[in-house]
DNA sequence: CTGAAAGCGCTTACAG
DNA sequence: CTGAAAGCGCTTACAG
């Protein structure tokens, strides 16, 4: 069942059974401390000498253990991705443009979920904080002070949010939003409505910020709502508020809550976007699914992740890419949930 | 902007600036031996020693050097899940199961993704599995070769598939798709259709199987398609062969390529379910937003992570949890994708 | 019950 | 250009 079998009768020698720069370096002729300037330091050394011990360490099939090579330098060539929660769907782009950034430097990319509240979260990345060499922290609930804290200690990038001193990666919403308005009004809309995500949400603080000066610039008239909880279900429980407005579109915080508010539009019997135009945010999975497929302000979240690693990785000094200057924006998916205003 | 600065004059010392078991043997004046022990062997010392150097740990806020711990043991705290890709709607809850089972051991579960071929695969988890105490395999690609060699070095579990000699957990098939062939009889449905995934996968394999023994057994006629590739694409590419076929009512490998036949279905001006019934598996997110709602097989894919991750604990030694033996099975989601067979 | 020592597999000043 | 030594922060036989 377990290995404990095969080497068992030997005192238990070489625990991890890999072969290690000291088996290289018997093998080369030489000290162990050479074998490791050879693999770590090319053209420091003799170049017959690197080549003889390169290849002795290919034929070994020799890789350094990490947690060796950890202790003494203190970097563990690991990252770690902390989000509230995997489920989202926004994540899942955030996810794929990290790891790529981190796989391409070598790195290591250790994804934690946070879950609960920000009490929890500070506690979870307590934890993972002590082994890994730097943290993007998207979706983060935590308070300034605890992020703050924590990039004291290790260099830290946030996603989607800005805390004093903090580098951080967000795209920036005005372009899209601009472009939604501009397809309402041209849609003949002349009341608009937010709905917002959570009011400790800095995203959504952002969204609306940028809807209600497109709409001011305008000279459209802008409403917010109360807000909700970030999913179906809280899209689906606005529904009444919004229909007290007379509003003749609603933006909501995120797709999710924008798929809300027409499943509980459909139930009701209004007709989306015949009475009611909605539209939300991200463009997640699921959005071009939906009937009507629902109009979205999307971000390449990708490269949002991307970008963000890149940065822990400048900031830990294993900066390879001068890169990564162009600033993200948003942009307007259209689709059939927006439509001309009810006359 | 890096913290070379703070301590730069003393000889590099203590590079993490973390208290060590040494700063607390020295406050609790005892041997750094013995705070290694009252911390990792409850009981094993005098209770008041204990209990010190227990106070003294906590004052100072400590935590193991994960990687100094793991030199000596060779055990890292840190199990792998391999996914081929990430943003395949059905890897979503297996992470979530797998993380919380990994939390709740006090593991920290690292996601690597191996897009591309198997080949590619084998070489990321060759680097993966140095550094990690056990892995589990999901929807992975590799040869079975492969997985024997890796599973030879660290403990392995396999989700949805199966290799000799190789643990692995997958939800029983056959009764969510006995009840989707049940349904759709009873919808007078006398000729059902499958469509495969790649004709490599295991998972596609045995619901192919599943879905043509509970036919045979019903004495309904059952054909299988071309196989194609498992998403809303390749879906959408089989609709030809599905009309072509005589079947009243199609079953895809898994639910983006049934939401790619809906999809066609509709561009192509046939009405799902009054002309073409439609069917999936793996109820991800998305099957029930779109429009008609996606009939389909669901396995609790979380509970399938989480006992994949108990599995691998136990091979390692880690055995906490004795439970875990319940069979895992699927069961159907009916919805509006399906319906009576047209006369 | 606890101390002293050796060792896990690397890296890196320090010599030569 | 390369060797010998010390050390990273733990764990664990071995003594006493």
């Amino acid at each position: 069942m377990v290995d404990s079998s095969d080497l068992a009768g030997q005192q238990r020698r070489r625990p991890s059974g890999a072969p290690t720069i000291y088996d290289i370096a018997e093998r080369a002729g030489v000290n162990p401390s050479t074998v490791s300037r050879a693999l770590n330091q090319p053209g420091r050394l003799n170049a017959a000498t690197e080549a003889r011990i390169r290849a002795v360490a290919a034929a070994l099939n020799f890789h350094a253990n990490p947690m060796a090579r950890a202790l003494p330098t203190g970097r563990t060539h690991t990252l770690a991705l902390v989000v509230a929660d995997i489920t989202n769907p926004v994540v899942f782009g955030i996810i794929r443009g990290a790891e790529r950034a981190a796989a391409e430097a070598g790195y290591t990319l250790v994804i934690a979920e946070s879950q609960e509240s920000g009490e929890v979260e500070a506690a979870t990345i307590e934890r993972v904080a002590q082994s890994v060499d730097g943290l993007v922290l998207a979706t983060t609930r935590m308070a300034d002070v605890d992020i703050t804290r924590i990039a004291a200690r290790k260099p830290v990038v946030l996603i989607n949010r800005a805390t004093d001193g903090v580098p951080h990666v967000a795209p920036s919403v005005e372009p899209g939003v601009d472009a939604l308005v501009e397809h309402l009004v041209s849609l003949g809309h002349r009341h608009i409505a937010f709905l917002p995500g959570p009011t400790a949400s800095w995203t959504s603080a952002r969204r609306q910020d940028a809807l209600v000066s497109a709409c001011q610039r305008r000279a459209v008239r802008v409403g917010v709502l109360e807000a909700s909880t970030p999913t179906i279900a809280g899209g689906e429980a606005a529904l009444p508020a919004i229909t007290d407005s007379t509003a003749t579109a609603v933006v909501g915080f995120n797709d999710l809550m924008a798929m809300g508010v027409v499943q509980a539009a459909r139930a009701a019997g209004i007709h989306v976007p015949a009475q009611l135009s909605v539209a939300g945010f991200d463009d997640i999975f699921g959005s071009a699914l939906m009937v009507p497929g629902l109009t979205t302000v999307r971000a390449d979240l990708a490269q949002a992740g991307e970008r963000a690693v890149m940065t822990v990785l400048r900031n830990i000094g294993v900066s390879h890419e001068a890169g990564g200057e162009e600033e993200l924006v948003t942009s307007l998916v259209v689709r059939q949930s927006t439509g001309p205003a009810p006359v």
